[in-house]
DNA sequence: CCGAGATCGTTAGCAAGGCTAACGATACCT
DNA sequence: AGGTATCGTTAGCCTTGCTAACGATCTCGG
């Protein structure tokens, strides 16, 4: 995946007004997840089937549809990517007894596996650089997180 | 892009064992970028061309190869996208006159003001919901980018 | 000075992931 | 029972990735 807006920060110290923080925030944010991404790589799965197995393993059993809405994608769409977990082996379809349009997926044994592994890969980089850190900024780094999830609160709240 | 492993934060307050934190900042910076990237369909232009754009116009005049390694995408992909951009005028070709294996790729005019209005557009919710925050939240945000910014310098030193 | 090799961008052709339109099957409701 | 709504799939299109192969150009050793 390509590389979005290394250059937009152009200061690297924190600001104080709104509009320069958000920027900042967003840019901190795009350069973290880029290089976590490049973690993905070794799982042998696509993002999009990586980001539906985690849907699918920790959602439980979802229809399609839901599957579809969760990871903000069309129905055709989400038809492919299933029918490509399915032939790896990592999810399974399962007819609905009480409504036979439906279509239940379901993770298998090695899909959840294979996600847990993938994951904590992707996350282990980020956990080193962290645990590198004193108990002071460990602190703020908590409250950090807690204001980003309240943001993003306030934003899907809108 | 879809949406990546909401559901991997099972829990909403910070904690303070790294592999907890890491992966809770994981986490919000996915949902982070999820609700800032609905605001990009409106530039009409996609993400790889709006990224491409935007190296281009920060980082000046820039060979087709420079661009493709500042995007990590390989050449044929990014002659396409430059292509792209070209035909909808917002960036020029450019022949080396002391090599004339290169081309240059230049932002024009016109692809300066859409990348800045995109720009805007798209950071324009965050600050909105950051300016809604109290100044102990702003600096307590201030000092959590600052660290974030600590975190992504390690994971590249690495 | 010139021919061998390196470098650059493009073309060709493939897979995956996104979309809309259209359909068949099923459920629901009057 | 019949009309309508919903669900998943199929078909067909575009964009974005990739590798392989090529033509043009530069560079450097002899």
């Amino acid at each position: 995946m390509p590389k979005r807006e290394a250059h937009v920060a152009l200061s690297d110290g924190p600001a104080s007004d709104a509009a320069t923080l958000a920027d900042q925030l967003h840019s901190a944010a795009i350069h973290l997840l880029r290089t976590l991404r490049k973690e993905d790589d070794s799982s042998g799965l696509s993002a999009p089937r990586l980001s539906a197995l985690s849907v699918v393993v920790f959602g439980g059993p979802l229809t399609l549809g839901q599957l579809a809405r969760a990871e903000q994608v069309r129905p055709p769409t989400m038809t492919r990517i299933v029918t490509g977990l399915e032939k790896a082996g990592l999810v399974r379809r399962i007819g609905d007894p009480r409504d036979h349009r439906l279509t239940r997926i379901q993770a298998t044994a090695k899909g959840q596996r294979v996600l847990a592994e993938g994951r904590a890969r992707r996350v282990k980089l980020l956990a080193e650089s962290v645990s590198a850190l004193d108990q002071a900024k460990l602190a703020a780094l908590g409250r950090g997180i807690q204001l980003l999830n309240e943001l993003n609160a306030a934003m899907r709240a809108k």
